[in-house]
DNA sequence: GTCTATATCTAGATAGAC
DNA sequence: GTCTATCTAGATATAGAC
């Protein structure tokens, strides 16, 4: 099953996103040609022009696609009743879980330059999906069980760990598919924001 | 003064290599056309090839450049009588200072996607300096300073943190200039994998 | 709406004078 | 070694039949 099946979009819609996102990662966005997508889709090149504006756009849609997606998948995740160290840890099996089962949303998502080619998106890191993994820790804050520091310090080292050991996996540097690492990772980087406890 | 300074390169190519890093990371490679080099760096069409083969290789050799000079000053940053956490605290300074003093050899050496106009070159990762970053933590744990656990987990997460300040920082997310950050990131992610000093 | 055929343009790369 | 002028290929995008 592919990650993006939003019943709202046409089957030629589909067809294109879904090639862009395999190509714009295997092959990078400005080594895809219209006529690769149109190989790899099975949708002629009109078909294509009739759906999107331009190559550019096939790249936005398919930005907003994953982004709504993305945003859906976390608020499934992030159940409001749990304390901020078990929200930390289902968000980050999640980010695991996609990293591994879905690498080339991974990779379009946090890899991909896309000021290269959608000069005018907000990067990444402004995204709602990414304001919510910041707040998570500040909650973690208020409730006493992450220490007083610098939100953006805190939301890089508690996050840092995981994003760097999604990317080691995307390149292929680790021998074990990125869930194995779960436990390991989350319990590593939870204690450089952690509160003392022992006091 | 410029990062690329090595007198072994003539004139031409040193203009022709700063004029490729700073284009290739303000418009990226694909954006930047060899008219663009021309008129940055004031070299002609004809000097340009005269000096390298194609524009794939004035990456490479820019690639290679920053990575010989990275090399460098990561060697001259290694005291070896220091103990881990200093020679951990001394690289994050360097990688803070990089990033602070030259943008944009962090941003190309960091963030472009290599492989996508370097098809053979080895990821970032496996690369010499990185490499190194890694042996430090190691030594660490043989001096009991840092915990025994998986290497590839303890360098995602000691490093993981401050890479991930230096690119908020370069996506000019962050109010202070990185160096700013040094104690307080570099104290937070050696939290996360130091030895327990209280048993 | 979907297709094929094609127009147009710009990039990378070269030729050849100096 | 350096320059200008130019070639050529392949990309994006369009036109127009069905």
């Amino acid at each position: 099953m592919s990650y993006l099946n939003n019943p709202q979009l046409s089957e030629v819609k589909l067809k294109v996103l879904n090639s862009a996102l395999h190509l714009f990662v295997e092959k990078g966005y400005f080594n895809t040609s219209i006529p690769d997508l149109v190989k790899h889709s099975g949708v002629s090149t009109g078909s294509i022009y009739h759906g999107f504006k331009d190559k550019q756009s096939i790249a936005e849609e398919l930005m907003a696609q994953l982004l709504w997606q993305i945003e859906g998948e976390q608020n499934a995740v992030l159940a409001p009743e749990k304390d901020a160290w078990q929200q930390y840890y289902d968000l980050c099996r999640w980010l695991l879980e996609t990293a591994q089962n879905h690498p080339h949303v991974s990779q379009f998502a946090l890899r991909a330059q896309h000021k290269e080619f959608m000069p005018e998106l907000a990067p990444i890191c402004s995204s709602k999906p990414f304001i919510r993994l910041r707040e998570v820790l500040e909650r973690g804050m208020q409730q006493g069980l992450i220490r007083e520091m610098n939100p953006m310090i805190a939301a890089a080292s508690a996050y840092g760990g995981v994003l760097r050991l999604i990317q080691l996996s995307l390149d292929q540097m680790l021998s074990q598919p990125p869930l194995e690492y779960l436990d390991e990772i989350t319990e590593t980087c939870w204690r450089s924001v952690a509160a003392d406890t022992e006091k």
